[in-house]
DNA sequence: TCTGGGGTCCTAGGACCC
DNA sequence: TCTGGGGTCCTAGGACCC
């Protein structure tokens, strides 16, 4: 364990509406949204003026209207956050090469080796600040302490636009007084859990016996104590790969028919499958996702005896499971979103080994299996490289874009495979 | 008038193997 | 004829994070 508090976590504030208010200046000030209106749709993130009457990330639009009546909503600058946020990754590149980037505005770094240079964990938490404001012209909150896990609560402590240092040896002091809720790893459902046995702050947490809080919460709650102790062995690690990628589509509400099933899977198997192509990686594991009125939802999943890449094919996986899901409902339920991932990912071999489908097995008439899918894929992606994303498709995926979301947006929230 | 899209990790039961 | 114990994989669901 580092003796200084030498972890850093350095966290973009508000980031989609700061990039919003710092492109153009009469949003400056203001209670804005991005993303969702008052009709519909979600908020993808609130400024500090909008957060002051509530209004969160993830939060209806209407109900975000209902709370902050000035409210304004600004279709988001998609394009433009990726490469303002790689600017300030830079900035913190010059620091230290230890950075764990964990998203596309947080990054952890171990400034151990770099303390000699700049001196103490504060004069580089301020030097960040100070080049992030004045070369990108964004607000960036930072926590430094011996731990990530500390690091990233203190820097939740100092937004917005601060810095907070939690000394070696005042660990304790700054925890006790915190509400659970600012523990990585307490969401609403922990926090209502731990409530109703009198545990509302890390101090409570810290004091309760360990083996009650694993009954309670299993494994988790190990290390949600452990956490609450102080005791936090993770180190920064540049980010490991990929364990599955997936797409989803929100739909509105939909009568599942074959035709609409079929189009939105084509669209979602050649976004995922694509995506894996390019990385020349394949997974075994196919799961799909389907969502009802209501939110209830249901997950179907199938292991292959080798990986698809193949957009044919993770289609047609990905129709039967999809298939399968809706027969096991009572009556004609309509849907309201269908999601595709693939996990189990490996390398994919320079040849691509495909197997036939487990029987039943339904492959249409003339339809390309193995290699010429191969083939057939390689080339599109080729063509779209060169063309545009929409230059050719598969016929059922080209007819289903309807709108959705902007594709830069969703580039904002993959992982790197 | 229920609410996006991308992920990670954990649990629990059952199948299967040694 | 019934019986031990451990390990791994698969499937479905759920909490959580940004």
């Amino acid at each position: 364990m580092p003796d200084g508090a030498t972890i850093l976590h350095a966290d973009l504030d508000a980031f989609y509406a700061s990039v919003e208010q710092l492109l153009d200046p009469a949003l400056r000030g203001r209670p804005i949204a991005v993303g969702g209106s008052p009709s519909g749709g979600v908020v993808l993130a609130a400024s500090y003026e909008a957060k002051a009457f509530g209004v969160q990330g993830g939060m209806p639009g209407w109900r975000a209207a209902r709370l902050c009546p000035d409210l304004t909503f600004v279709r988001g600058s998609f394009a433009r956050y990726q490469p303002l946020a790689d600017r300030v990754m830079d900035i913190l590149g010059d620091v230290t090469p230890l950075v764990q980037r964990i998203s596309v505005d947080e990054a952890f770094l171990d400034v151990s080796g770099a303390v000699h240079l700049f001196g103490p964990p504060a004069s580089i938490g301020a030097l960040i600040r100070r080049r992030v404001r004045a070369e990108v012209g964004l607000a960036i909150s930072v926590g430094a302490a011996r731990t990530k896990h500390l690091a990233k609560v203190a820097s939740q402590v100092a937004k917005p636009d601060g810095l907070v240092v939690v000394e070696p040896g005042h660990e304790r002091a700054f925890l006790d007084p915190l509400p659970v809720a600012l523990m990585w790893g307490v969401g609403p459902v922990t926090e209502r859990q731990l409530a109703e046995r009198g545990i509302r702050t890390v101090g409570d947490l810290a004091a309760a016996p360990g083996p009650m809080l694993e009954r309670l919460l299993g494994r988790p709650g190990g290390t949600l104590h452990a956490l609450a102790l102080d005791e936090d062995p993770r180190r920064v690690a540049t980010s490991s790969r990929a364990r599955s990628v997936g797409a989803q589509s929100a739909l509105g509400r939909r009568d599942p028919t074959p035709e609409l099933v079929r189009s939105v899977l084509s669209h979602l198997a050649e976004r995922v499958a694509g995506r894996l192509r390019a990385k020349d990686r394949a997974g075994r594991t196919v799961t799909v996702r389907v969502r009802f009125a209501g939110m209830r939802a249901v997950t179907r999943s199938l292991t292959l005896a080798a990986p698809v890449s193949s957009t044919l094919t993770l289609t047609e996986v990905a129709e039967r499971l999809v298939r399968q899901a809706l027969d096991d409902q009572d009556g004609d339920p309509e849907i309201t979103l269908l999601a595709i991932s693939v996990s189990n990912l490996a390398a994919q071999p320079s040849i691509q080994l495909e197997l036939p489908l487990p029987p039943p097995d339904p492959w249409r008439p003339g339809s390309a299996t193995g290699s010429a899918r191969w083939a057939l894929d390689r080339s599109m992606d080729a063509a779209r490289a060169r063309f545009g994303k929409d230059a050719v498709g598969y016929l059922p995926a080209t007819l289903g874009r309807t709108g959705g979301v902007p594709d830069d947006l969703r580039e904002l929230a993959q992982r790197d495979l």
